[in-house]
DNA sequence: CGCATAGTTGACTACGCTCAACCCTGGTGG
DNA sequence: CCACCAGGGTTGAGCGTAGTCAACTATGCG
């Protein structure tokens, strides 16, 4: 599941003085790639997308930020974002300044573990979502994904707060191909659909 | 470029008394998914494949890791290798048993900061790798891991020190059509092959 | 009651995978 | 020195499946 952590770890005060709460509507860019990376991020609410574009103009969608976890920390080791972030709904973000960041890193090793920590879950959900793209079949890359979700959030029932384009981009999917791959897992019993949820029929081995 | 870092960063005596080195032939397993995680690792020399199979049977390769870099951070805040890693090659890595490795990282900020570095780092090269994953293309995918190549050496000539099937499984691509994808980009007249050596002749513009 | 947008379904295309044959190199042994 | 073999690399043919374009439906909102 999603942890909190900079956001509810008791900040050092000279800290908590220095960040700043940016609030976004939805498709409102907190950067771009290649501008000047002064912050770390945290989200608060909302969901905040992290893509690139690729030279021929197609977007490749990162992974979607959730509440309680932190982005652009390449800041820390980079003048630069490496990537451009973009509001998927109306979200909140805290900005913690680099030079404050480090500071305090320096100064706390609690806040430095809890950051660690971040970091590396930050790694594993992105080894995920390499795994999941390693799948070729739809069908069987979308019930990987709904098999991982189940996981996350330990219930069996899926409901989507975002449209379906938006999760089909997430796996690397064409809408079309999306439906067609969720249609074909229910008419093979392996999930159920009503009205926007969706029930995974299987045992969540693996 | 790969950076070293735990490798040539001066080890506090504690740690440097407590980290075991292991030798590993071409094949061999380091650890697997799953098993009790006890120590974070760095490749000293050779290359150590993480991977995962999937449900079917199929392996997911998440990426080479080269000398300097680390691998199993999970380690630190689970007690499960989430991947299995096996060596590539001949190759050798430094095992940090996981308490000595924390103890160190609450005593020694320099050895906290580039240990935070290097996780940034990992995490960066995971978004790229899940950026080429994202060009369909067989061709515009490998001119583009050409491109990547290129910069990261600061040369336009490349040269695989491992069968070209491994290159391909790691973006993702059938050998037959990583090969047909550099006959079309020379065709092109993109790259240049020269016994076994590659020139990339575009401009590396990202 | 339209209008816009998302989701679905259908038809067609394109491209990567698979299987198979062939080439080329390096190593081995007569 | 050549014959043979094994492995990786290349090339060819056919298939399957995801993308694309298009039409249709459903839903929500003015």
């Amino acid at each position: 599941m999603v942890m909190d952590f900079l956001t509810i770890v008791d900040l050092p005060p000279e800290l908590r003085q220095a960040v700043t709460h940016y609030s976004l509507t939805a498709g409102q860019t907190l950067f771009q790639e290649g501008e000047v990376a002064s912050a770390f991020f945290v989200v608060e609410t909302g969901r905040i997308r992290l893509m690139r574009y690729t030279a021929e103009g197609r977007t490749v969608i990162f992974q979607s930020v959730e509440p309680g976890a932190g982005l652009a920390e390449v800041a820390l080791i980079s003048d630069q974002y490496s990537c451009t972030a973009i509001a998927e709904v109306d979200s909140s973000v805290i900005a913690y300044p680099k030079s404050n960041l480090i500071a305090a890193l320096r100064q706390y090793p609690t806040l430095t573990e809890s950051f660690i920590a971040m970091l590396i879950r930050s790694n594993e959900a992105m080894r995920t979502h390499l795994e999941l793209r390693d799948i070729r079949a739809a069908h069987e890359r979308v019930l990987q994904y709904l098999r991982h979700l189940v996981r996350l959030n330990n219930r069996r029932i899926i409901q989507f707060d975002r449209p379906m384009k938006d999760v089909a981009a997430e796996l690397g999917l064409a809408p079309e191909t999306f439906s067609r791959a969720l249609s074909r897992l229910e008419q093979e019993g392996r999930i159920t659909r009503l009205s926007g949820e969706i029930w995974v029929n299987e045992s969540s081995a693996a």
